[in-house]
DNA sequence: TTAACTTACTTTCAAAAAGCAAGTGAATAT
DNA sequence: ATATTCACTTGCTTTTTGAAAGTAAGTTAA
């Protein structure tokens, strides 16, 4: 029922984070709903080509029980679910932009010169504008 | 011999950064080179209770491979090997010390204070010092 | 109003990865 | 010369992942 590995933590912050974050699919689905404005599971699965339908709902239950996503019904369609993201799930925006820009300077795919650009500019810009906009798609207050 | 599946990656920044990081261990053998001066195969053992001595060497073998890491026998000791950051690994110290912070503040271990402040009042200080420092221990130009 | 289809899963089983313990070989300390 | 350190490797068990099929509740189209 539950995976990954939790609290091998030592008292290291970098190890309690990777309680939540240390495995392939975790973050690319909080990505999603963070910033691609992917709310259902179907979008999730959608964008995620490869990764199984089991690990998906385990990642999406561990994301609810660690406070990081709410679960809704869906008003319209009350066989969807919403998943949106927390306030805790919000910071951990700041941690994502800087491995998008590692991978996309760094790996062999890149995000768009836009987002680039922005961040060169002005990267607390950049990021007040994008937890401002997950927070909005989640209805939380600004 | 290899670990982790690599390149699930359609395009993608952070499934790129994920090819690397997205495992349990990576980062905190790599936190602890970058930034706790920890060198030698026996210290990264050491560090990290829990880690099995043949993941340590997969992941050690996958830094090299990916260029995060070299190795060089130690000049003191020929038993023994030495592990610098390149230039490459220098540059996730930005997401590290995101994930630090985010670790710390929302998790139940936590930085030293001094950390904190210093990331409060100017976080790019505190980054260019790590980097340099990271840059020395490793005998890479400033 | 009922049959077909969507959606969000769960279940099952095989494959891959991680954990554990013991072993190896080269270098060093005694 | 012998014991010990160091950096692994090997072999085996357990855990996690992946792929495919199944299910139950809700919706759409006839």
């Amino acid at each position: 029922m539950s995976n990954i590995k939790n609290s091998t933590n030592q008292a290291c912050p970098v190890s309690s984070s990777l309680d939540i974050f240390g495995d392939r699919w975790t973050l690319l689905v909080l990505r999603d709903v963070l910033l691609e404005s992917r709310h259902s599971y179907k979008e999730l699965m959608f964008a995620n080509p490869g990764i199984a339908t089991s690990v998906l709902a385990d990642r999406l239950k561990r994301l609810e029980s660690r406070g990081l996503l709410t679960k809704n019904r869906d008003l319209s369609d009350a066989r969807q679910f919403v998943y949106h993201p927390t306030d805790l799930a919000i910071a951990v925006i700041p941690m994502l932009v800087e491995m998008i820009v590692w991978g996309s300077r760094h790996g062999n795919a890149s995000v768009g010169d836009l987002f680039m650009e922005k961040f060169d500019t002005d990267r607390e810009k950049l990021i007040f504008d994008l937890q401002v906009k997950a927070r909005e798609s989640a209805g939380l207050p600004g």
